[in-house]
DNA sequence: GCAGAAACTTGAACGGTTGCACTTATTGAC
DNA sequence: GTCAATAAGTGCAACCGTTCAAGTTTCTGC
């Protein structure tokens, strides 16, 4: 038994169900486009109930975006764990850079970011959901900095920084406007828009 | 008969029913709170089937925010018809203070503040709904300044922009939030977390 | 082994939303 | 004025997402 002992047999049954009913989902999904494919019959082809479905997700969106579970973790440790001497800003602008934009461009990720970009409730439900980090982002570069835990500056960095990926999506270069996007938040946009315009 | 002739009597019956839908929902959304107050139970106290109530509101949730309909062409008028010599962003700012801070502390408005706040739904809504207008004013920004039409300093101005509301909720003083906020995209957040951490 | 917790099922229900076939009121053209 | 066309509104049934209640099966810790 080479797997981990630990865990018993009720939850590899449990994470199995989930498991089964992400895939049924996602395929159903794919093939005939996410409003055309009612919640029961995913439950249908995964073999369980409506109700056991809701107990593993709490709504049809949600069974969607089954993968990004721990990205407020990965968020709040690039901010946290960054490089010493390394700004808060350039150490998000990194993690923009080494994160989303190579899994944004991932080729085997086709098909299911057409099926979001192309689905406005999962686009809504998914932007809202990244949103949702904008607390826990906001705390921890204010503790990084010594500030208030409300810290305004600190509150509107986080939000715009998590606006980006809704910004870059369905441009032709997201590196450039991920880089573009993070020297308007540092310079501001006086230097953009000349002294005048300003 | 003072009033305009060229409105007939069928577009007027159409806006009577239009508002005693609203007035009916606001008034039993207020008295009972948002969820506990079915759709067909607004239709009934305006008289009207369910079927007639959708043929007017696209929705539960637009129910609530009736009135808020031209804020797009505010918005865009706002950055066209600037004074002189005023710079785009310097333009919004004065929008957002003489437009939105005055209208989120109208006392009047107290008991409608506190149903949108207090209902996660309502919340969510009003802030989608008002994001929608990013297009519209990342364009006209983009147009002031002579700029491609998708240009991505406009886009992003035009997204931050809307997003200040969202942060000046719930903040003790939203006109000083409004200020810091445009402040800051303006001079960029070097200045506010110092070279080094910039 | 056994008690109890946890996963799951069945079936029904509720509330938002839409489609359909139908009536009624208003309009514009003649 | 009459009449056909059109738009507003009605009633009803249905679909869909979601939840609830009560019961069954399966696993776990002792």
């Amino acid at each position: 038994m080479p797997d981990s002992p630990t865990v018993g047999r009720r939850e590899r049954k449990k994470a199995a169900t989930r498991q089964a009913i992400a895939d049924a989902a996602l395929e159903l999904f794919l093939e005939h486009g996410f409003e055309r494919v009612s919640v029961r019959d995913v439950a249908e082809r995964a073999d369980v109930s409506t109700t056991t479905l809701f107990a593993h997700f709490p709504g049809k969106e949600a069974l969607v975006f089954d993968r990004e579970a721990d990205v407020e973790a990965e968020l709040v440790a690039a901010v946290r764990d960054r490089p010493e001497g390394l700004g808060v800003v350039e150490a998000l602008r990194a993690h923009a850079l080494a994160s989303w934009v190579p899994l944004a461009a991932d080729p085997r990720r086709e098909r299911f970011t057409a099926l979001v970009n192309g689905t406005p409730a999962l686009r809504e439900y998914g932007e809202r959901m990244w949103m949702r980090h904008a607390g826990a982002l906001s705390s921890a570069i204010a503790e990084e900095l010594g500030r208030d835990e409300d810290d305004l500056a600190c509150a509107a960095l986080a939000r715009f920084v998590l606006e980006i990926p809704a910004l870059a999506t369905g441009r032709h270069d997201p590196r450039a406007t991920v880089e573009t996007v993070f020297d308007l938040l540092i310079n501001g946009w006086r230097s953009q828009l000349g002294p005048d315009a300003g």
